[in-house]
DNA sequence: CAGCTAAGTTACTCGCGGGTAAGATAGAGG
DNA sequence: CCTCTATCTTACCCGCGAGTAACTTAGCTG
């Protein structure tokens, strides 16, 4: 558990940055890039705006820092869910829990990676976009494998799940109220594993 | 079609009102708000700033809109395809479409309904969210008639089906030469009709 | 064709916030 | 307890772009 970041006090340079990166992270995902300031950041975490700058070059090196890291904990989590069963379905299952644990992570880390609204900056967009497409790549593997689809084909499916599951977690992240996210977890698997399960080799192919 | 702008021409002012917001759609997508500036877009359409605030009372009006504009389209496309048929495989089938047909429309105009970097500012998030929510809640009802599900479920897999079509065909807009149109939405409508096809109801029960 | 108005231009203001130069001090180490 | 350095602050610069005041002119209208 992290500190809380108090005035005056004097800390180590590998801590201080991590502190930093802390309170970026929370200004980032709160305000976005383009409403956060770089004093806004530097006094959450009780500090001034140079110490800042003798961490990272510019705003856009810190969002790429903080990002970077959001970005890895998304592709762990998601590896992990991939590789936690042989068993496709269980698959779906898993990596669906996965996103609905992502997405409803206290940090709220997601907005980085998936809401960014510096996208149209060269490095930022394709950073996400290689996130998108090293998780795509992952899952299509498994499915061209398990369909005998084109890699184009299985890939556009792999999309097409993420899509689900992504916007579907982002759902309910905004009413948690009247659903629990076992139920929530369930449904998706479902409609996802019907889905996917439905092609080619798997199942006996109907027409198309 | 609309005719090139020629400099030096005066306009009336609704003629002059409609070339604006062509120019700021096309700046908009290209840049993204953050970067374009009113300098420029006023120069695509061959007329100097304050014109603009002859007609736009600020940068953000002038965003809005443009995206309502394309918010309308959107929302029209899908209620067309939603009212085509009352064969539920079909009407999966003609959304998907619609999704496809709107992302690959010339304007590019669902970057900003999908891919705002505004989205932060209250205005903007409010009407990006109210699209999303507008689509969920027409095909929420269509699956909560279908299938008997609750409707914060059917709701939730509403957001679901959205998000794989949305993401899919922006993938799709990505890599446009291996994969040719019909065999995208064939795959994407096989995927979801399978899907949600298989709750309660419209097919016989499974376990959950 | 004179004159009036709406359409358009030139030439500014000004605040915000990223980025920095120069100086102050905590507190480890001798 | 003195010193020395890495940490942190104060106080600034300055460019960019939104927004505006004041003036110009095209071109319809009587």
């Amino acid at each position: 558990m992290t500190s809380e970041p108090v005035r005056g006090v004097r800390l180590p340079r590998s801590q201080r940055r991590q502190q930093l990166l802390a309170a970026a992270l929370e200004v980032f995902v709160h305000t976005g890039f383009h409403t956060a300031s770089m004093d806004e950041i530097a006094a959450k975490a009780g500090v001034t705006k140079p110490v800042l700058y003798q961490h990272f070059g510019s705003k856009r090196d810190l969002y790429l820092a903080v990002l970077d890291s959001g970005a890895r904990d998304f592709l762990e989590t998601m590896q992990i869910a991939l590789e936690s069963t042989r068993d496709n379905q269980d698959r779906v299952q898993a990596t669906i829990a996965a996103y609905l644990d992502f997405i409803t992570r206290e940090d709220a880390a997601y907005r980085l990676v998936f809401e960014s609204d510096l996208a149209n900056a060269p490095d930022v967009g394709e950073r996400v976009r290689r996130v998108d497409e090293i998780s795509a790549n992952m899952i299509s593997r498994i499915i061209a494998e398990d369909t005998g689809l084109l890699p184009d084909e299985a890939t556009l499916l792999a999309y097409g799940l993420m899509g689900l599951a992504q916007t579907a977690a982002q759902q309910f992240l905004t009413t948690p109220e009247h659903l629990d996210r076992q139920t929530a977890a369930k449904l998706l698997a479902a409609l996802a594993w019907r889905g996917i399960s439905g092609f080619p080799k798997s199942h006996p192919p109907e027409l198309t």
